[in-house]
DNA sequence: GTGAAAGCGCTAACAA
DNA sequence: TTGTTAGCGCTTTCAC
């Protein structure tokens, strides 16, 4: 027994050692059923002893597939995705196929790149949020299956999160605690979630009587809480309404150190529930993300498993970030960190 | 221009559009230099015109490269892996590469048989804190470039933490408070982190003259802060020092609901500082984990690019769950939630 | 039930 | 500089 040898155990090797053709030990191994009882178990024992392992570029190459699913994902960094991640891999895993992850970093081309770059590698991608033009994704997604998350693109498979349920509940929520004026901290202008709640949030608003504006958009990360909650503030707004939870508790520890009081003097509200919002001061109420079932989804989509309801239901959370409208509205005091950049007018 | 036409474009369309040999195509399109600039240009305008896009699996098939890193995870919901996974992505993309995600779930035989599926398609492994038995583990890696971390593997490259400085700045740190008795919260059993820190703690606080007593060991998660402190509290001890972070956040819920004062009664640390250290109550102190750097240096172990001292830094940082020692050691009060689970004394 | 041979798309000898 | 050909390891017709 060579143990040094450098060259893999090939099927060849499997074959010559067993005394068929490789045809044979191919069908012994990976379609039996079509070779006698006696000859299967005579390679399989073969193959065992000889510690043969598939090359499964070899078996791609005739096939076209790989077992392989590539995930796209606009920032890796950001919890809430990795809760798809999560999902995503739990649920490839059970069809026996891995992830390949790609993260575009919020850039479109990267995006697009990625498609390009692993194309023939994969079975099938999952596009999270995909931030590239509709007609360039699908371009590149000609001859490959994909599965979308919160980005309706025709032709495609997908499922978003029940964004319009999630505005209702958080509007009516701050309705019922008094707030008459709300500000929505966006999030990034390609962002189709983003465009969803924005509208959502402005029509329930609307319905409710209650003033709406829209500043923005940020970078959906920790450090836009500050700008967006300042931005926030100077539309008059009682509560904030964040894009996400990023930006949430950025608001959150940039108001406790302008020391304005939450809920006290303004409330604010996140979206995603990341890990993090029960454990912030005060705890964020948010809105649950269906991240994982998302992704648990999208590969379902793929593997045919799944039918799945493409809307997925994303529910309030009520914590202690939120609370009665203040009497009055609270007047600028403190100094301001910096100037509220101009903020845009909401629909 | 048939475009609905399911079939690829392949080298042979490319070659024979140009009017030229496959091999002078492929030349042309990735060898160039040993191929007249006239040819070159037209076959990359045909390859261009033709959307021709090289089938990466054919490639990989004679070469055996493929361009892909699998990284292994213990658990891919840990903020601090995701860390790592972003260093190694960052630096993967820039090498050309892309990673294969594959989770292991603190579990050493769905590790093993990751590596076992995985070797055929990737030119490397990256093994994070690898849970299975060394013998295994080489046994599988014989013909497969592999970078470690956290876990020194005879004959495999890697790096790790700096555990011993890490320590040595806790222990430094508390016993400038005043502490006199410390806990150590463990970790997995299967983790070499785990028995480094607690081998490395137990040493400095030998020096300070602190006692020293480890209990556990406890799944690294929030859900286990609980039982650990209230374990770690029945040692008498005024500072409790955690595995990870999100035992530390864990045990700092139960103490805040358990009304015992953090850090007044007891004084609270983790380990890895993520995401969430700096907003909990109160601000955890904590020693930060070199997870980004780590997943970079693997990286480059695999590349060749990076020299990497293997022993990457790690510093305290110190935040408001450590204070001083309480001038008489706190006493039993309130319900226990529940009875401690034996604790395991330590070295 | 089993074997021989072709072919997946590409690259790398080897020739010319 | 360019063309011809073999071969990467496997599956899959097609014969026998």
């Amino acid at each position: 027994m060579d143990h040094s040898r450098p060259r893999a155990v090939t099927i060849y090797d499997v074959a010559r050692e067993a005394g068929v053709a490789t045809s044979t030990a191919s069908r012994a191994l990976s379609n039996p059923g079509r070779v006698s009882e006696r000859t299967r178990a005579h390679v399989e024992e073969v193959a065992a002893r000889l510690g043969y392992v598939p090359n499964r570029i070899a078996q791609a190459l005739p096939s076209g597939r790989t077992g392989l699913f590539a995930l796209v994902i606009p920032d890796i960094t950001n919890p809430h995705h990795v809760r798809l991640i999560r999902g995503a891999q739990a649920q490839a895993a059970a069809a026996g196929h891995s992830l390949v992850l790609a993260d575009s970093q919020e850039d479109a081309d990267i995006e697009l790149a990625h498609l390009q770059r692993l194309a023939s590698f994969v079975d099938g991608f999952l596009l999270v949020s995909p931030r590239a033009p509709a007609d360039e994704l699908l371009a590149h997604l000609q001859r490959h299956p994909a599965a979308v998350f919160n980005r309706p693109l025709a032709g495609l498979p997908g499922v978003v999160a029940d964004v319009d349920a999630a505005s209702a509940q958080v509007v009516a929520h701050l309705a019922g605690l008094g707030h008459r004026r709300i500000a929505y901290l966006r999030g990034p202008e390609t962002s189709w979630a983003d465009g969803e709640r924005r509208r959502t949030l402005a029509e329930h608003a609307g319905r409710h009587g209650i003033a709406f504006t829209a500043v923005g958009p940020f970078a959906p990360v920790l450090e836009s809480g500050a700008p967006a909650a300042t931005a926030g503030l100077a539309t008059g707004a009682t509560a904030l309404v964040a894009f996400n939870d990023l930006i949430a508790i950025g608001a959150l520890e940039h108001l406790a150190a302008a020391g304005i009081a939450v809920p006290g003097e303004v409330s604010v509200t996140g979206a995603d529930d990341v890990f993090g919002t029960s454990f912030c001061r005060p705890p964020l109420t948010t809105v649950t993300s269906p991240a994982q079932e998302a992704g648990r989804a999208m590969v379902g989509l793929l593997t045919g498993t799944e039918p799945a309801d493409p809307v997925l239901p994303s529910r309030l959370i009520v914590r202690e970030s939120t609370g009665p409208a203040p009497v009055r509205p609270r007047r600028a005091r403190g100094p301001a960190t910096r100037p509220p950049s101009a903020p845009t007018a909401g629909s």
